[in-house]
DNA sequence: CCGCCCGCCGTAACCGGTTACATAACTCGC
DNA sequence: GCGAGTTATGTAACCGGTTACGGCGGGCGG
């Protein structure tokens, strides 16, 4: 029934538990011909070792626990890619736990991982730092991604949505535009609060009055503000959206009315979801791949005691120029609404 | 230093370390008063259980292996998304492990699983089966996905491509095209094969005469393929790609060759990745998230003595209709080369 | 020839939980 | 008042590995 364990090997053997131990690690205190037995014995019962035993001896799990909140789009998906891909090449696992919006749900996800992995990498932009505080096991290295704020002892990694969004607004700016509408991200959302906090400032800096519209993240709501927008007697000449997804129904919804992006109206988004280039979409790329891959790195060299430097780490996004917020141009001008 | 085991929660609570077990796992046989002086102690200490101890001594891990090639595209991240909604929803964790096309690493990949997770989700069309019934831990019950072929006693999963093809080029015939080139997938890729021998069913149902370009799965596969169709001199009025990045390379080298599609030829792709509904491509939708759910589904039924029907199980991709296969008008015929 | 060192190996403790079994206290029926 | 049954608890074995420690035999120097 059971699988073979390291006694079946060892009484096959004919040597001892710890005999077969050290020839299957590769120990030197072992002579050759012990563990030729050794081998040979293991290879006939089909012996696999017992991670979760080793790991309980050793306090090494060589897994690393990945708690992410439930992220739309590419999100997700990139991340997870990022990750794995680093943690595989440095021989780690990664324990995968999505927790829902519900902080209850979060802490008993985060206690579940404690004993079955060395580390931790916690995505929670919508849980109090305080109640993370709390849920995290103390002692389990851990590096927030995305964080409201820091926690005391555990480096964080997030993405400048600000300067991103500061990027992209001042680009429309010297590209001719002047009204210039956000939809912003779901209320409560940091990465959403943070990018209308950059819109704003460049607005503000250039004496533009800046117009918000809500929005949730999703395609829908990029489409809705487009109805706004074509409704609203206001004039507007762009768009920028606080995510991609928006930005593209945006696109569409614009397109569909017979308004041309970018001479009517310009459209810009953020994350740079891999969509974006085909429909030449202006963006501001958020590596969200090599966020996840970057923080595996520094969690494994905190846990093999490489880290130098233990301080959280800012990413600066990247601005995309493409063909939707091309420079404006003397045949495009004055089509939307007056 | 460690974090506080069982036995200090015995220790503070004055208790044995049975007690505790027994309190903080809801069993009934605790006097209440005993119940409570342990949740006490536990907080106090902010105990958190072992899981890797835990599932040592119960046997069980209460999470799943999964093991996935380096897919490219949305394949790896939707696949993934599907099975951990499934799993949180139940009550288990992932464990993701990528294996590159190294089936020495798959093996090794598979073997580290063994004694952290119940069971395993396997995705290795590339890998012999035979290879991977060896590579397999025996006693760990797992799900095949996109398999070669069914290993004995191992429930697999698969799409049935030739069908989604079949299905697609009965599609174009219907809607008027008669001269149907097929881009083929990488040599040796399984799912490519079955489709490409769905198209030549179809061709030879029809006696159309059936024409393969080599391609690769990527988009530049698909431009190389529009121009050797514009550079070729046997008439083309439709492509049917054995997935949807190839359709779409092709697409935009058609168009940017000034071929007016589906007026002039028509695409359709295979997969329905989230761009294809963006560009209206004609597709064949393999819905790779709920394959992944259904995966877990399965394994979580097996390994609770749920699973009545332990047969393999086939998915029908579903055809999606979209612009670039709309049926043939008179208006656009005989465009493209004679 | 004796003592020491060294290489190889086995025994048993340990990692942190669960749980079978023993025990003790207490009730109940006669 | 005493045996049986019930309930709450403790002791220790166990899950499957790793490894500290001690034993044993052989080579070597003195």
């Amino acid at each position: 029934m059971g699988e073979a364990t390291i006694r079946d090997v060892a009484r096959r053997a004919e040597v001892s538990v710890a005999s077969v131990s050290r020839a299957l690690n590769g120990l030197d205190n072992v002579r050759a011909e012990t563990r030729e037995k050794v081998i040979k014995a293991a290879n006939e019962l089909g012996y696999v070792p017992h991670a979760g035993a080793r790991s309980l001896s050793l306090a090494r799990a060589h897994a690393i626990g990945v708690v992410l909140p439930d992220l739309h789009g590419e999100f997700f998906s990139e991340c997870v890619r990022g990750m794995d891909r680093e943690a595989s090449r440095r021989g780690y696992l990664l324990l995968l736990s999505n927790m829902h919006d519900d902080s209850d749900q979060a802490a008993v996800a985060l206690r579940t991982m404690r004993g079955r992995v060395d580390g931790l990498l916690v995505m929670a932009p919508h849980i109090a730092p305080e109640t993370l505080e709390q849920a995290i096991p103390p002692a389990l290295p851990s590096i927030l991604l995305n964080s409201h704020a820091d926690l005391p002892g555990r480096p964080a990694l997030r993405f400048d949505n600000r300067a991103g969004a500061e990027a992209m607004v001042e680009h429309l700016v010297a590209n001719g535009y002047r009204h210039i509408v956000h939809i912003a991200g779901p209320d409560g959302n940091l990465d959403a609060a943070q990018r209308a906090e950059g819109y704003l400032a460049v607005c503000a800096r250039h004496h533009l009055p800046p117009r918000i519209l809500p929005g949730n993240f999703n395609e829908e709501a990029g489409e809705a503000a487009a109805r706004a927008i074509l409704a609203s007697t206001t004039r507007t000449d762009a768009v920028f959206a606080a995510n991609d997804m928006m930005a593209i129904g945006c696109l569409h919804a614009l397109r569909d009315a017979g308004t041309r992006v970018p001479e009517d109206i310009a459209v810009a988004g953020f994350d740079d979801v891999p969509l974006a280039r085909y429909l030449s979409l202006s963006t501001v790329r958020v590596n969200i791949a090599e966020m996840g891959a970057r923080a595996v790195a520094r969690l494994i060299d905190l846990l093999e005691g490489k880290d130098m430097h233990r301080a959280s780490e800012i990413l600066t996004p990247e601005l995309v120029m493409r063909a939707t917020t091309a420079p404006r141009t003397a045949s495009g001008n004055g089509a939307a609404h007056a």
